[in-house]
DNA sequence: GCGTCTCATGAGTAATTGCTCATGTCTAGA
DNA sequence: TCTAGACATGAGCAATTACTCATGAGACGC
């Protein structure tokens, strides 16, 4: 067949993955058909394919709504009167819950984005978090501001892992406000200071005015992220769960009926409760360990909107 | 058509195919193990995922912008004066340019269709559009109104094949304004009758107040769709190229420049022409058959935008 | 300059997917 | 009731894709 001129004088090798890819999946070529066009061997299209895969370049979305999945929602929403809900079909066997729940959630996030109005976006942190937002895919969004309402500094002084809102700002170009302060302050002090730092102030008072919030849900538990990333000791786990902590979101505490603890983890964070303001909150989080902690969130009306998964939505119905 | 099932308590074939596609492009799991996990057959597996790729519900896109596109679309913005041009690499070998075209068209439809303030968006017809309305996905955009600058009846009488506006409708819930009077009048006189039918009156005056225009660009010769659709006699055809004219959108036939011609086709739409009043003009289409007509429109300024694929934006620089 | 390490490459081969065909089942019509 | 036709099914096989391994070309440090 007519090979189209390609003067390819300087593909990058991610472009070269890219257009393999393209071919491959939307030209519906084979790898074979592939390296012939590219002029390189079918071993190399064949790994060019699986890189794009593997720096998830390939997104899938599958056009139709599953209707049990569309069924979930509804009862989602009508049992706790959620103004958004979306289920993604699980992945049985897959070792993360994420591996369905991100391709779901990312439309949703990219949807808040793609407001015209400017918007204040609070974010929170989290593996999940971090998880969707990879997911997304950059639109130019400049008019809105996002905000951290949380620190970004672990315990060790380290940056906290699961960052989100940089890979946020990067994919929409949005002005972005880190809450450059570790998580929790030691003591009342600690909290003071920090919380009096000009740029805290800001971050505060901007993550207040915030015209949605983004978050993850947090169990509690030996596997409680807020324990496992080292934000709170043994100890002070043992104590929350003693008070009857179900989950968290960003840092703050909650129990069972969805209200925060008055205990000295809560009382030194140093980010922001959320909802501050009773604004629209969309809680992000699946798994069978989380399904506890996303109830109790529910439960208390922290969250306007969620995305989840089949089964962890069953677990909530 | 899809039947809409409530609550088919044992899922619709079409929801299987949706599962069995989510489980193996998302999760990445094996036919085989997709087949355990429905509880059907190995090649029942592979028949779904292959159904749902068939039906169209998979989507795929390639987060990654390949450079040589970019630059292709940035060399089309600066030679003409465009404020978008989308350029989708080429799919060599492929039978239709379509191919590639409408799965980077869609988004772009999307994104109309995705602003807030309530719009009137004016829609062509044709094949291009079509194939890429199709791939459009569904998105709630009740608060825009979309009409047709074009008739939909064709000469025969029966409803013009490339119907476009219900399509673009049922995608986005959007209240819809068809044309609903043939493409062509025979005379001055069939037009003035046309033309002055209430409902056609009706919309043309919103046509006119459109905020954008998303229109195909047709070339003009023997593969012309105006004459292998029926709308111009082989005769007409003939004057037309007599008279210069190097392509058409929605009908209206211009030359080389982008001028649109004094001839009785043009006289004898029905339809409005696009710009109408220099609003913005969002052109679709690619193929070698059609690069002298998208050129003759940009050089006359008839589009502001444009998405074409690598091929083409090759013969257009 | 030389050894060694990493990484890309292509060959060969295993694993997976897609296709064809013979057969079975269901429906409609005589 | 019987028969033809349309369609779904699973077996078997061909085509395609993915993986493993041995090799060689730079890159880097000694």
């Amino acid at each position: 067949m007519a090979r189209s001129g390609h003067d390819d004088r300087d593909t990058s090798p991610q472009d070269d993955a890219a257009r393999a890819a393209w071919l491959y999946y939307v030209g519906g070529l084979r790898q074979d058909q592939i390296a012939e066009e590219l002029g390189v061997s079918r071993q190399r299209a064949q790994r060019l394919v699986a890189r794009a895969v593997a720096d998830g370049l390939i997104r899938v979305r599958i056009a139709h709504p599953i209707a049990s999945c569309l069924e979930l929602e509804r009862d989602l929403r009508a049992r706790y009167g959620l103004e958004r809900a979306r289920v993604a079909p699980s992945v049985p066997g897959a070792p993360d819950p994420l591996v369905a729940l991100a391709p779901v959630a990312a439309p949703e996030l990219e949807r808040i984005f793609l407001a015209e109005a400017p918007r204040i976006i609070a974010l929170g942190t989290g593996r999940t978090l971090r998880a969707v937002v990879e997911q997304m895919q950059t639109i130019d969004a400049g008019r809105h501001k996002v905000v951290s309402v949380i620190g970004n500094v672990a315990p060790d002084g380290s940056a906290s892992f699961y960052e989100v809102i940089m890979r946020v700002a990067d994919k929409t170009a949005a002005p972005h406000y880190p809450m450059a302060v570790p998580v929790m302050a030691r003591d009342r002090d600690e909290h003071r200071l920090y919380s009096g730092l000009p740029h805290v102030r800001n971050a505060r008072a901007l993550a207040k005015m915030a015209d949605i919030s983004i978050v993850g849900v947090g169990q509690i538990g030996q596997d409680a992220p807020l324990y496992v990333d080292g934000f709170i000791t043994a100890a002070e786990l043992a104590s929350l769960e003693e008070a009857g902590a179900a989950g968290e979101i960003c840092g703050h505490v909650f129990d069972a009926e969805g209200r925060f603890l008055d205990h000295p983890v809560n009382h030194n964070m140093v980010g922001l409760r959320v909802p501050h303001d009773g604004g629209p909150v969309l809680g992000i989080g699946a798994g069978v360990r989380k399904a506890a902690a996303i109830r109790a969130a529910l439960a208390g009306g922290l969250l306007t909107g969620l995305v989840t998964d089949e089964d962890t939505a069953k677990l909530l119905l």
